[in-house]
DNA sequence: GTGCGAATCTGGAACGTTCCATACACGCAC
DNA sequence: GTGCGTGTATGGAACGTTCCAGATTCGCAC
């Protein structure tokens, strides 16, 4: 159905054909090979000619093709990114990636994530781009897909681990291990930790807060909760833990409603997860049961617990939301602490204590290896470690006592 | 610096030369054109052929690069999108356009604006890559630009009018109306309007929102507050509000708490605008003053609004918080309806009454104006209309009596 | 005058596709 | 047998650049 009749050939708007190198050459009276010695800015042509050339671009309005350009010269300048659309925190990551990239002398081609267009698709398009590299935002493709990935182009994972590739993430375990210092240094005892389920670094931020735990001599405390990255996980775990406070502390009511889930049913459409029944399978990856680290409930010192890390900021926020729908005050009843100081966290009325995540530099770090792959250059060590550090804002404050 | 020594030309990872259309079709045994027609899916080619060339195609890891093909075949199939990457609205956009655009065989290419990358930018490198036309979310762009980048190429803008291009947008005035009636229907009366300001859509819908106060007869209750798109702005516009219901009811207290900021001074790095002083300059754009109706603050009933339409959900979201820890109960004592029906909308904690743009159908029609004025198509009407509809979730209810 | 290195410029061969015109088989009707 | 349509397959000319090997000119030292 696509033009079948030739007779539109007239087209419209942008009716004449782009003028090309030799519509400039033929018009300055020279060859195209000079033309693209002047356009290019490179040292060769007279400067009397150098000016005739440029004055006939501009009169026939001429912009080079990057297509054919970037087919003869083999290089493409670009990188290639993979990112999830969804995620605040990989939307903080591309702002910083544009600007590294822009700095190295390289152009962003944008590949995005969505629900309905996966990792592999994304890639695959990038790929036909011709990208010279590949940076990949917490990607959740197989080791085996980016092994062979990685021998087609120089690929950099970003914001967690990978075998197989080079990595430029933060460390989780430090990021932790300052959330429980913080804690621990206002007062608190009984910290919780609720997790990120099998999203990229929850491993590590939970062996961080276990260990900072054990540093501080609270093993007796140490509590994970399964979680997730987005709100309605993180939401489902306070609603968890409120539950669980109010059975444990049956003379203490936390929670003023005793149902703690919005006031009326979803909408028609929804299709966010509904809230599901608190507490029936633990659904965590990577065998994370709760209270793992010693036994059953009983091990832990029954109390509730004070303060709470979390996965990351998106997760916090929905921790926050049902914390204060139940009545229980930020910070003076319980503090709550974030990951990633996304946009999300600085947000006034949010005003999250969180552990920020270095994005300028970790941006900065991933163009420049990809740079450096490109540029064939030998590297040493393919993981790069960025520190975090902690933000101190409105959810955090002292134990009560 | 970067690779003096061409001894270093053994390169690395990607070693071999990506293969092309040659190297498959010497392993197949075929022609170059025979391998460019199965990649292509087209007829004339055999069966048997055709399995041999993507088998041969498989094996090498084949991509075909599309640099050579657009330019070759003039045509590029490529759709460039100019979108806010900190817009949840866009970024619902952004993931309807992707399905939008494989259905009618086009690409896309992103192209993000963010803090440090204005719109300009954004285009100009879109241009480059030579996409067949441009989608524009909610642009900020001048008409004259605007005017002046629809002599090259076709240009769509979406989720905002504009007369110098062809424009998919939402019936913002009728989404007013919509929210309106229903709350109308729930008894309430005094219906007040957070508005957006100079964000695209913004005027339109406080228009809506006028016709349908005083088509209900509640024209003695508008009331247009200033807010803006972010989360602060909705929080700023409803702590203004709720100061002034405190003041105009001295004997009833709505807010517990007589701060209503958030519990302490935002954290060293908020660039965040921090709470400034309420009401002190009404900075709402195109003159749009508070109460402007009909006077001063005397001519409505002095009674403090029981429900409030917010610009989009975005703001709605700010709103809801600073009710929340101000204790004032949504829906019982305050109704809430948003606008969008971004994701932000569907969580189950947020769980907002909203306007829901239909996005898929604005996607879809997008894709299809753009393709329409590729093709060369005469166009009839420029600016192709969706209507809202409401979607009730849990932040409305009926009006105290 | 000859030789020679710079400086300036040119022609044509790539780059990896698609498109077009053609060639080769067939099978089938006359 | 000739003619012809149809389904396959091929070779080579584009597309708009960049890159490379030369060609031309010029100035200047011998």
């Amino acid at each position: 159905m696509t033009g079948t009749f030739q007779s539109y050939d007239v087209h419209m708007a942008n009716a004449e054909a782009r003028p090309t190198l030799s519509d400039v050459a033929a018009r300055a009276g020279v060859s195209k090979s000079l033309v693209s010695l002047v356009m290019r800015g490179e040292p060769g042509a007279g400067a009397e000619t150098r000016r005739r050339v440029l004055d006939a671009a501009g009169e026939l309005g001429y912009h080079p093709d990057s297509r054919a350009r970037l087919l003869r010269s083999g290089r493409s300048r670009l990188l290639g990114v993979v990112f999830g659309i969804q995620h605040a925190f990989h939307v903080d990551l591309v702002t910083g990636l544009y600007t590294a990239a822009r700095a190295a002398g390289y152009e962003l081609a944008l590949s995005a994530v969505t629900p309905e267009r996966d990792e592999a698709e994304a890639t695959a398009s990038l790929l036909q781009d011709r990208c010279e590299a590949l940076i990949m935002c917490g990607p959740q493709t197989s080791a085996a897909r980016l092994t062979r990935l990685a021998t087609r182009l120089p690929v950099v994972v970003l914001a967690r681990d990978a075998r197989n590739a080079d990595v430029v993430r933060t460390a989780d375990a430090e990021g932790l291990r300052q959330a429980v210092e913080h804690l621990a240094g206002l007062g608190h005892r009984r910290i919780a930790h609720i997790d990120g389920g099998r999203a990229p670094g929850s491993a590590d931020r939970r062996r961080g807060y276990r260990a900072a735990m054990e540093a501080h001599g609270l093993a007796a405390h140490i509590r994970i909760v399964p979680g997730g990255l987005t709100e309605e996980e993180g939401a489902t775990a306070a609603r968890r833990l409120l539950t669980e406070k109010s059975d444990a502390t049956p003379g203490r009511p936390l929670g003023e409603k005793s149902d703690a889930t919005p006031g009326r049913p979803l909408g028609e459409k929804s299709d966010a997860t509904p809230g599901r029944p608190l507490g029936e399978k633990s659904d965590a990856g990577e065998g994370v049961a709760e209270g793992r680290s010693g036994g059953g409930r009983e091990d832990h010192d029954g109390g509730a617990p004070t303060a709470i890390t979390v996965f990351n900021d998106r997760c916090a926020t929905g921790v926050l939301d049902v914390l204060l729908r139940a009545g229980v005050r930020v910070p003076e009843e319980i503090s709550v602490v974030g990951f990633d100081d996304s946009h999300l966290a600085r947000l006034a009325h949010v005003n999250l204590t969180t552990i920020a995540q270095d994005v300028p530099a970790m941006t900065r770090l991933a163009v420049a290896r990809a740079v450096e792959r490109i540029d064939g250059a030998e590297v040493s060590h393919r993981g790069i470690v960025v520190p975090p550090h902690l933000v101190v804002r409105g959810t955090t404050g002292p134990a009560r006592t």
